[in-house]
DNA sequence: GATGCTGCTGCGAACGTTCGCAGCAGCGAA
DNA sequence: TTCGCTGCTGCGAACGTTCGCAGCAGCATC
């Protein structure tokens, strides 16, 4: 179980080392149910061996590889935590996040898709989306409901 | 040159106190040309007039306020920095943001207006996209022209 | 002009995240 | 198997930002 032949697949394919706190922390990862941060990732790597010795940079840093992979995605909602989570990759979708009480949602957004091509269109950027948390009201905050 | 009347009516409209903090940052912010971040706007503020002493949290207490009124908006950025701009009524405008080079460019998009709708739609939020950076590559560092 | 309420400020500590450095360890070559 | 290169790690400091607190000052009222 420590090696996961997917992840270590994933990270060797271009040339990244594949180190032990790299396979624990994204295995910690993948096998959450829900967005993490970084803290929380750390926890549970920690929670599964206490002697596993892994620093918070790590954490970082390796999540920050695995984006770039494309194994992970890391999204900045407006608690200013950035939480991550695991990326299957055919389940692109966009996250809108409650402003007021942090709760966030997944939706598939076609007209984002339409966005990257204006937006490539009009300013040359080549935009990327996905990895973005949409600021918002969520319907319980927006009706002046459960404060 | 004090009390930019405006300024003074939009933060007293809202039963807001108008205090010479508030005025000095909010003036120093609406004639810069163009974002700038908490530290830039506080240097702007202390060189007009270097025995103000106001400090950094008042600056981000400010311009948070002022977001509120809608008199200015924030951005983060990728390089984690935030920067603010003082907010034309009329001129709304999504901003998009090198994730290389750290370069910004406005481009209005009408598939975005499109996105608030579908969002709406499909999981009840209320969004708001003019307040977002969206990352991505700009033609510079996409064509793999300056490095 | 004086008074009182309370929203705002400066200070400094704390938070989440990033960075620089010296040493370790993964992986390919021999 | 051993060796060497260099990418990765842990540590701790630093960054940008937020928070709690005690005191100050804007504004309304008299």
């Amino acid at each position: 179980m420590s090696c996961e032949p997917e992840i270590a697949r994933a990270v060797r394919e271009r040339g990244r080392r594949l180190t032990i706190q790299r396979a624990r922390i994204l295995s910690a990862l993948r096998h959450a149910s829900d967005h993490q941060s970084a803290e929380q990732i750390l926890d549970r790597v920690l929670d599964g061996d206490p002697h596993a010795g892994i620093s918070l940079s790590t954490v970082y840093r390796t999540l920050e590889t695995a984006a770039d992979l494309g194994l992970t995605s890391a999204l900045r909602g407006a608690s200013g935590t950035a939480v991550y989570e695991w990326t299957e990759p055919d389940a692109a979708h966009h996250h809108v996040e409650c402003a007021a009480c942090g709760r966030s949602a997944a939706v598939e957004l076609d007209s984002l898709r339409l966005a990257e091509a204006e937006i490539r269109d009009r300013a040359g950027f080549e935009a990327d989306i996905r990895h973005l948390a949409i600021p918002g009201l969520c319907p319980d905050c927006r009706g002046g409901g459960a404060a």
